[in-house]
DNA sequence: TCGGCTCACACTTTTGAATTGC
DNA sequence: AGCAATTCAAAAGTGTGAGCCG
């Protein structure tokens, strides 16, 4: 399942997902990601194909990971049980796709990999990878944001995109046996146990076959070169920028609504339904809830604000259970991201210390380190001033486009009730 | 005792600089 | 001289399984 935004003045852009019928099969055993202290690469790939865009225009694509739910897992004989509470709230890391920002046709030419993207359980990770805990279950999504550069991501539009298809258990080692033999038998690194099992075929047993290999490589660079194509003059550009954005944004539901009724810094507790997922769903379930694999469908929208800077960074108030705000993972306090959703619809001053913070911290990862120093005591929470909801008002943002809010995000089932939404970060941080 | 995690290992693929050919 | 194709060594990415830890 995948949504997507229709509301984008150039026109519906479309998202699909590549690969699908290898990621439906992964899905289907219940699809697990190892995370490891070093990061460890999605298998399958998060691949996606994308019309619909500006061929002129320039824009950003990002990815972060959101928890489904507020549950721990265990595998118990042949299927996921839950397994308790889940860990408070990782800093939420946004993965910048390194070819950002890049023209629409850019984007379009071919289908957009993030096979740079990594996940780890390493809390103190310095290297910019995806922060997950182990035994929870994981949703990606895919935002396309229409900005001349990463800098400009904190005005701009945000189309988000997610697929059923892609929710994952992070494991630190293999539960399923489907899972690790569809991983074998798929991903072309573990190639050498596949057949005969753990470790019988690891002989050199096929030099040809990797002379082949050798030999279409540059074909591979050729077809994949939207990623390939990444220069490095792009990320130090934005390096040298050290760009701190903050976003707060906010989800809606899916019934269409007007745009003008989505203020950002109101609350709205039934956008909190907005990506829940039941996890582990069940397939028929997903399969009701998620017939339609094409973008865009108009089911929820979700706006994106960024605030003006640092010094306005804090605590909208917004939105409630519907804004995902957050500070950057440097700022990121476990207690403050476990509040209860209720809360925040109750209270929306409760959702304060989510600033959307995009530290977007490009290159490689000796670069990023200056750029942000995850759980550095000097830029702890209390760095961010406490603004009152007044500086949050439209007048802050009324150089926004009107239309600036509808976006569409996962179509998740609007009755589920599990993950509390508003509280994970939408971009506190951001990897590349 | 047990479940979850880490790490070294053997293997494959990918990457990118060096080399070669046109 | 310049460009494209090829080669090859190093780096990176895989799952395994033993051992560690709480």
């Amino acid at each position: 399942m995948c949504t997507s935004s229709d509301s984008y003045p150039s026109g519906s852009v479309r998202v699909t997902l590549e690969d699908a019928e290898l990621w439906k099969r992964f899905h289907e055993a219940s699809t697990e990601m190892i995370i490891t202290k070093v990061g460890r690469r999605m298998f399958p790939q998060c691949k996606i194909n994308i019309s619909g865009l500006m061929p002129y225009a320039k824009y950003v694509l990002l990815v972060d990971v959101l928890p489904v739910d507020n549950n721990r897992y265990k595998w118990n004989k042949d299927k996921w049980d839950v397994a308790g509470k889940a860990e408070p709230q990782l800093p939420c890391r946004t993965y910048f796709h390194p070819d950002s920002p890049a023209p629409g046709s850019h984007w379009m030419k071919q289908p957009v990999s993030f096979q740079k993207l990594k996940l780890t359980n390493n809390t103190l990770d310095q290297h910019g990878h995806i922060i997950l805990h182990s035994m929870h279950r994981y949703q990606p999504r895919f935002h396309i944001v229409q900005a001349d550069d990463l800098f400009s991501v904190r005005w701009s539009v945000f189309q988000t995109f997610s697929f059923h298809e892609t929710a994952f258990t992070a494991v630190t080692a293999y539960q399923n046996d489907k899972i690790k033999k569809l991983k074998i038998d798929n991903n072309p690194f573990a190639k050498g146990f596949r057949e005969h099992g753990s470790h019988a075929s690891r002989g050199r047993s096929d030099s040809l076959e990797s002379c082949t290999a050798t030999s279409q490589k540059r074909k591979r660079l050729n077809e994949d070169g939207v990623e390939q194509e990444h220069t490095e003059a792009s990320k130090s550009k934005f390096l040298a920028e050290e760009c701190h954005a903050e976003i707060v944004c906010k989800v809606e539901k899916s019934s269409p609504v007007s745009v003008g009724r989505y203020s950002p810094w109101t609350s709205e507790h039934e956008g909190s339904q907005g990506l829940h997922l039941d996890s582990p769903i069940s397939l028929e379930q997903k399969e009701a809830y998620n017939t339609e694999q094409q973008v865009p469908t108009p089911s929820s929208s979700y706006q994106a604000y960024r605030l003006q800077g640092l010094s306005r960074a804090s605590n909208s108030e917004s939105t409630g259970s519907d804004c995902r705000e957050q500070v950057s993972d440097i700022a990121m306090v476990p207690e403050q991201t476990t509040k209860p959703v209720a809360q925040n619809d109750a209270n929306p001053s409760a959702s304060q210390n989510y600033l959307g913070a995009i530290n977007v911290a490009m290159g490689k990862p000796g670069a990023v380190g200056h750029v942000y120093n995850a759980y550095g005591t000097e830029q702890g929470l209390n760095q961010w001033p406490t603004a009152s909801h007044s500086q949050y008002t439209s007048a802050g943002y009324n150089s926004l486009p009107a239309d600036y809010s509808i976006q569409n995000v996962a179509s998740y089932p609007p009755h589920s009730s599990v993950a509390d939404w508003s509280q994970y970060p939408l971009f506190s941080y951001s990897c590349w």
